[in-house]
RNA sequence: GGCGGCGUAGCUCAGCUGGUUAGAGCACAGGACUCAUAAGCCUGGGGUCACAAGUUCAAGUCUUGUCGCCGCUACCA
């Protein structure tokens, strides 16, 4: 079996956030899992780079807009690593190829496309025309940009949506294309109920400059936004490659629930009118905040993904962010909650299960276990969480194992049994732990991975293996600065 | 304005098609133990399930209304 997963691109006008780091890992897992099962996996990820937006930033840094891109994709980058994430595939829409494949994207589409006139206020920010109801409510100034509204009048190139209206509502309402979670599928049938109209997808060449051209058209590049859908497709080499035949479509698209609206509208439009089929599942994650606020420079509430793995490690990073961000819905970290979660649960009952089992085999086995019986614990609750995106649960159902492993410790008391030289029941406790520990491991694989690995290699053999460290060391609570 | 969601222990939440004394984790209190990262284990306190009315033999679970949050979308053009 192929899978194909991939994340949204981000946009380089901007650092590398927890919300970014959060969706990286949420593929990661998606993609470590169907590895584990055997399947082909690529597991695609990227930057988008062009646009107005990236252009007058670039000036304001004096940098020419392809070395800002660069720069600040490099950025993104670096994040995969620390976090432990590793991807198939890493497009960025200023790639050749991505360029080429877009254009050729458009003449498949040419039959959808026309050329009208566009009046409506723009915000450079947004990248996005909004309307006049909005922009007066504004009092024509965006919010979000603190920065006026232009009132634009230019020739543009649109794509016919609205003639796939019909076709987009019947597949997210019959689940041909499943949108995850349902309060999310509610919200865009709701929106192609109400209809689409069709969009913009050029901007003049002399008002935005930094883009891919419109074949054809000197004057019009492509809209950032639509090219960069197009992503998907061109980094598994549309339409010519064997990947693209083979991988297209996607299994899971991971996106934030911002941008629903173009990968459940839009995107979806572009492929059908490519006559191609609608990715298998959009998994729509929700918004992180800081201390219950968003996170913003102002508040000075900022905290970047690597501060936090630099202290407590990629690990620990991503079972925060995966068990205690609700998968469908919104999260919140703070340093206290985070810190409670890795001393509770990370240090304390995964990491010091691994400790004690090890310190066990080692005292009274002489660092022998023996035959490790096969643990077989039912794992449909982890399963069915998995396969719906409910890592927040997936993860759940691995520490029921992990605190049942204590109680059973706790039960059996292989300290007494020692002392009462009942050896082989104590072998056989000793093993019981090691196995659930393994079968642990295995779960955690795509969650924890080289937590994962640091358990393997600790008893896999039967043998003790000793770790440089403990698992999850503890810190002594820094007091805030 | 329209559509949708939410309001359950101090905190975060679970409670499927209505049915015994409403659950979990965290936090808090107490206890027994010692293999272990002073970790783990056991026990306990704590809730008029937002409010009101209704349907029902029976409602946290269904209906209606009220209040309070939140999301999507809109009046335009």
């Amino acid at each position: 079996m192929n899978y194909y997963v991939t994340t949204s691109i981000p946009y380089v006008n901007g650092e590398p956030h927890l919300g970014h780091a959060m969706e990286f890992v949420m593929a990661d897992v998606l993609a470590r899992a169907a590895r584990g099962r055997g399947d082909t996996t690529i597991f695609s990820t990227g930057t988008d780079e062009h646009g107005g937006k990236i252009a007058e930033k670039a000036a304001e840094l004096k940098l020419t807009p392809q070395a800002l891109s660069d720069k600040m994709s490099q950025k993104f980058r670096t994040l995969l690593k620390e976090l432990n994430v590793e991807p198939d595939r890493f497009i960025r829409t200023t790639d050749h190829g991505h360029e080429q494949r877009s254009q050729l994207v458009w003449k498949a589409l040419a039959k959808d496309i026309y050329k009208n006139k566009y009046v409506g206020w723009y915000c450079t920010g947004d990248e996005e025309f909004f309307t006049e109801t909005l922009v007066k409510e504004n009092h024509g100034v965006c919010p979000d940009h603190n920065r006026p509204y232009e009132k634009v009048e230019e020739e543009n190139y649109f794509f016919r949506l609205s003639a796939y209206n019909e076709r987009i509502l019947q597949a997210i309402e019959s689940d041909e294309l499943h949108v995850v979670p349902e309060t999310k599928k509610n919200e865009i049938t709701s929106l192609l109920r109400e209809g689409l109209d069709d969009i913009s997808i050029s901007r003049p060449r002399n008002k935005i400059d930094w883009g891919i051209a419109v074949p054809g058209d000197k004057n019009q590049v492509m809209y950032v936004w639509f090219e960069a859908l197009l992503n998907y497709i061109t980094v598994l080499g549309y339409p010519e490659h064997e990947d693209f035949k083979q991988f297209w479509p996607a299994n899971v698209q991971v996106i934030g629930k911002g941008i629903i609206r173009f990968h459940a509208a839009i995107w979806p439009g572009i492929l059908l009118g490519l006559g191609l089929p609608l990715q298998k599942t959009l998994y729509v994650h929700g918004y992180v905040t800081v201390d219950s606020k968003k996170m913003s420079k102002s508040l000075g509430n900022t905290v970047s993904p690597s501060e936090i793995i630099k202290k407590y490690g990629a690990d620990a990073f991503r079972y925060y962010f995966l068990r205690h961000v609700p998968s469908y819905g919104d999260g919140d970290f703070s340093w206290e909650t985070f810190e409670a979660a890795y001393n509770n649960e990370l240090a304390n009952e995964l990491g010091n299960a691994v400790q004690r089992t090890a310190a066990m085999v080692q005292k009274y086995l002489g660092g022998i276990i023996g035959d490790i019986p096969l643990a077989e614990h039912d794992t449909g609750e982890y399963e069915e969480a998995l396969a719906a995106c409910r890592f927040d649960r997936a993860l759940d159902s691995v520490w029921d194992r992990v605190r049942g492993l204590n109680q059973y410790i706790d039960l059996e008391k292989p300290w007494e049994l020692a002392k009462k030289n009942e050896d082989d029941h104590v072998r056989e406790v000793l093993a019981n732990q090691v196995s659930d520990l393994l079968q642990i491991a295995m779960l955690l694989e795509p969650f924890l991975p080289s937590t994962a690995a640091k358990i393997n290699s600790l008893f896999k053999d039967g043998i003790i293996r000793p770790l440089e460290t403990t698992l999850f060391p503890k810190f002594d609570t820094e007091p805030d600065a």
